[in-house]
DNA sequence: ACAAAAGTGTTTTTTTTACACCCATGA
DNA sequence: TCATGGGTGTAAAAAAAACACTTTTGT
């Protein structure tokens, strides 16, 4: 019997048409008082299962999508991680064993935030796209901690592949620059920008033009995926 | 009660006189019979520890030198991972559940070889450093996997105060290019190794030189750790 | 005098950065 | 005709790669 438990917190992150990268945080009440605090979604790993399985799992019980990258980028095991006076309030109303120490691996998601339906999991009595900007530096557990480590990596996972995901299926250079601006929190050049995309040959010009727009209408692009 | 137990294996890397790069394994015997196998350094996780204090716990106790680097490079945690023939046979002689699942965090350490002096622990019945293309494809375990993701992690890690480290405190160019070659497994131009380390202000020329060699005696450099 | 490793610069190529104007469209 | 974002190329700077001969020592 080892008295270490083992979970998996899930940075989900997604953006949106305000042009805002967001995370999805879970609201849970912490005590009877309807006190409440945010923290990433996470649970225990389930006995015979695997982590990234798992990781999947919470995910999709959570966002009910697939997800678009999944990524395991480190382990949180701080015997006191757990230990914080609202922490430990509220592992006394869900855990068996409180006390007991919780190890947590980190993964990543980045979805599309369009679809997403938010539908709140046993214990979090809402989840909801925050700003990143307008997270809470009180979040549950270490959970501040594990979204920086996560942003992180996956500033440095980035690739055009990754980032197409998130858009439509046809679309713009401008939407994809403007995505890597968003996912990097940084401009871009974009006649530099461009000339890097025009080397990646599995990012293709279609015949199509955008409609309806106020200004000279962009070209739409598509990613070609390896096994088309 | 959970039944997913945690453990830490170290990839102790090392180089010695011969120029070879080695990993440190230990020998244990899977049966009565005196059947052995190799295994990375690696144990449960203290109850209340710290997982790089655990790290540095096991380390050391194999060891019985401070580590220069010591990371955490992933976790491991296939459910099937100790399910193997032989590692349930060991599992069955020393572990008193060993069927529970055991999910496994990677931690990387270089160490100087000449420091080490090698004693087996508990269940180890001999340590020794083995030469990575003398490493045999069935290390106990998912080990040849982790020995492998550790290797990959390092290399991207290399600098010079990590390899400096490995050397005399005064050593030759010679000596770090040629360090620097073991590690990377990859031959590097002379010229353009020194134009580099000429430009890192913390590696710092002496007066001396080689002394009672047959040959051109090369200067000494000395690295400049910032707190001195 | 020879063997062995030390030491040294220049050129080319590649990659990265900086930068400004005309174009097509809808309102 | 104006406002809006689309689209384009070149030059400079920096970084990386290729490459060969002379020097100093011990034997």
């Amino acid at each position: 019997m080892s008295p270490i438990n083992l979970s998996i917190d899930c940075v989900v992150l997604g953006f949106d048409e305000d042009q805002k990268l967001k995370v999805l945080l879970i609201k849970k009440f912490i005590n009877e008082k309807n006190d409440y605090q945010h923290a990433l979604p996470g649970d225990l790993v389930g006995l015979n299962e695997d982590l990234l399985t798992g990781a999947q799992r919470i995910l999709n019980s959570l966002t009910s999508i697939d997800n678009l990258f999944l990524d395991q980028f480190s382990v949180f095991g701080d015997p006191e991680r757990t230990n914080d006076k609202k922490d430990q309030s509220w592992l006394k109303m869900y855990r068996k064993e409180p006390k007991e120490r919780v190890v947590t691996v980190g993964y990543i998601a980045l979805v599309k935030m369009e679809d997403y339906i938010p539908h709140a999991s046993s214990f979090a009595i809402d989840a909801e796209w925050v700003e990143l900007n307008k997270v809470s530096s009180e979040l549950a557990f270490d959970h501040n901690l594990i979204l920086n480590n996560g942003i992180e990596y996956l500033r440095n996972q980035l690739d055009h592949e990754l980032v197409t995901n998130l858009l439509p299926s046809k679309f713009t250079l401008s939407q994809l620059q403007n995505l890597y601006e968003i996912l990097l929190d940084q401009k871009l050049d974009k006649r530099n920008f461009r000339k890097n995309v025009s080397k990646d040959i599995l990012i293709i010009k279609t015949d199509e033009k955008q409609q309806g727009v106020a200004h000279k209408p962009a070209h739409l692009y598509t990613y070609k995926n390896s096994e088309n």
